[in-house]
DNA sequence: TTGAAAGCGTTACCAG
DNA sequence: CTGGTAACGCTTTCAA
């Protein structure tokens, strides 16, 4: 019960391995090899459940490529919908996929190495983690393509939210509705202090005098980070008209602290967040938030993966105002 | 700039391949190689960046066994989940990740290929879809591991939430806050079919009279199939006290479109859900649900990978009823 | 203490 | 029209 092979297929038919070889690979009848026996071939490599071996074309250099995933952050709901994308197009484009993990722990030699064993055609890595790692496969010149945000080396091409076009959106629709003073929620790591910073740089030369001057890091993370920085905030005793938070998880963990509390979202504060998870719409009250183009920059990292050469790219994808419940008109004691 | 391999360090230092491998295996201080060589050896195998390739440790069949994952349900939130816990597994485990989905298209010859190309040390199906494209995979022996409910063949382990136990002790608890009449809303998928018929025949005996009298089955899924239902069960302007749904997706929908129409969740209703997602206990109100031990379910998957040699197993986990908000005492006039 | 050679499953070139 | 042979990168047995 061993491997079928094409050496037992041509044992088992009394002919050469190169010939069976030729035969499935389609390549006999530019030949002239006997349409019979081309025939004879294919019909016992059905029977007898012939799939060639993926280790041997690969050492050939004739198998299908291979595309490296990392996922860098398995935490995020947002993991999971990228993937599904992800899977979807290498499907279509016949690329065979390898996956590793590294999440927050430390990134060590062995975690790069279960990849660099792999011929890869290229790597894509999800995720806002830190790159430090990816050094080793740079050097290879193996095609890196990152969705998510934050720095990475030159090398690296990242497909990321354009972050200041969405905020900028996001402050004026609150500005719209008189807020002149908001304050911000999100988790202590990069992505979340990279986009508070954004939102305080774009307010900085803000003619309407709206400023952020409520700013909590939690240690926490997703719906937990929420939870935290909107308990600090309402113990502190100040809570602004409203309150930005760096995710959709954030946002749900804050809003639903501000329901046990009393708080009325959006009457006494709006709430927004940022990724639309599919929860957005229908949490109550319904999230107003920044729409990120998961499926699309998944579509571009694969199709980018085949054509792409070592070259530096760094591509802002629109992000999309979701205006829904949970941002209204500033209360009137701020 | 080529791959460096064994031979290319040989080359390089003066040596044969096969010193080099030995050394690199560790398989030289056995024998008796100078402790010097070897030290040379991998310090220039160091300096070289030299990795193992994949293809060529996976046809001498000395390399890390590999691990196939099946996505046949990527819809699911749940299954961003499992897979980030696979993922930590089987880096523990020391395996290498093979990917593929399939939605929920037809399986063809092609999508088993993928896998079969590789010689799979197991396979785990992540979902609860059809199982009929599995027997190619059967023939060849390959351990096969589901985490999913619904029918399998026997060579299949399967992983599956104790969906019975869960269900009575859902129904016991709306039992005791009175509720004698509930309705069911699920999308018109096998799995959440099964989870209706599986709590109309807990029904049949109950001798409190509790009963199920309002079955909506949706043609969306997720979050639509519940607010598809929902607005269904409206429509027939038949709402009993209690509504029970195949998830928890469905469940959002479902409270969600309830408010938006005025109808109080728990007051005039109470729903329930299935999965215990992350954001079932933040939602408003939180979600009364019964969690699917998913880690767990993940992790003894990995492991028994491993272990397995194609024996039948079906192995029912523990759920857990998970009592919040979104259930009450039912309404006086039901 | 080290090297040569065969073989894992495929493919491609060169003979016949 | 078809077969032999070498090579992909690695391990292992046997010989030196």
């Amino acid at each position: 019960m061993s491997r079928v092979t094409q050496k037992s297929i041509a044992t088992k038919l009394g002919l050469s391995p190169s010939l069976v070889s030729r035969a499935l690979a389609g390549r006999a009848g530019d030949i002239g090899v006997l349409p019979e026996t081309i025939a004879r071939i294919e019909q016992t490599a059905r029977d007898m459940g012939y799939v060639p071996s993926a280790a041997a074309t690969q050492l050939k250099g004739t198998g299908d490529p291979v595309l490296g995933i990392a996922a860098a952050d398995m935490e995020d709901p947002f993991f999971g919908n990228v993937l599904a994308e992800i899977i979807r197009c290498s499907h279509e484009h016949h690329y065979a996929l390898t996956l590793t993990g590294f999440e927050r722990r430390n990134v060590d030699q062995r975690d790069v190495d279960v990849l660099l064993k792999q011929d890869l055609a290229a790597l894509i890595v999800v995720g806002s983690g830190p790159m430090g790692w990816i050094e080793p496969v740079i050097r290879r010149h193996i095609p890196i393509i990152r969705i998510g945000s934050g720095p990475a080396p030159d090398a690296v091409a990242q497909y990321e939210p354009d972050e200041e076009q969405g905020f900028r959106e996001l402050l004026e629709h609150l500005s719209t509705l008189g807020h002149r003073r908001a304050g911000f929620i999100g988790a202590d790591l990069d992505v979340h202090r990279n986009r508070q910073s954004m939102v305080s740089r774009i307010l900085e030369n803000d003619r309407n005098g709206f400023r952020l001057d409520r700013i909590v890091l939690a240690h926490a993370s997703g719906i937990e980070a929420g939870r935290e920085g909107a308990r600090r905030m309402m113990d502190d005793g100040d809570v602004p008209g409203a309150v930005i938070c760096s995710s959709d998880a954030v946002a749900f963990g804050v809003m639903k602290t501000f329901a046990e509390a009393g708080l009325d979202v959006p009457g006494r504060v709006s709430v927004t967040g940022f990724d639309d998870l599919p929860m957005a719409g229908v949490y109550s009250p319904a999230l107003t938030t920044l729409r990120q183009p998961i499926n699309d920059m998944a579509r571009v990292a694969v199709e980018m993966a085949g054509k792409l050469r070592t070259f530096r790219t760094r591509v802002r994808m629109p992000v999309k105002l979701m205006v829904r419940e949970s941002t209204g008109p500033a209360p009137k004691e701020a």
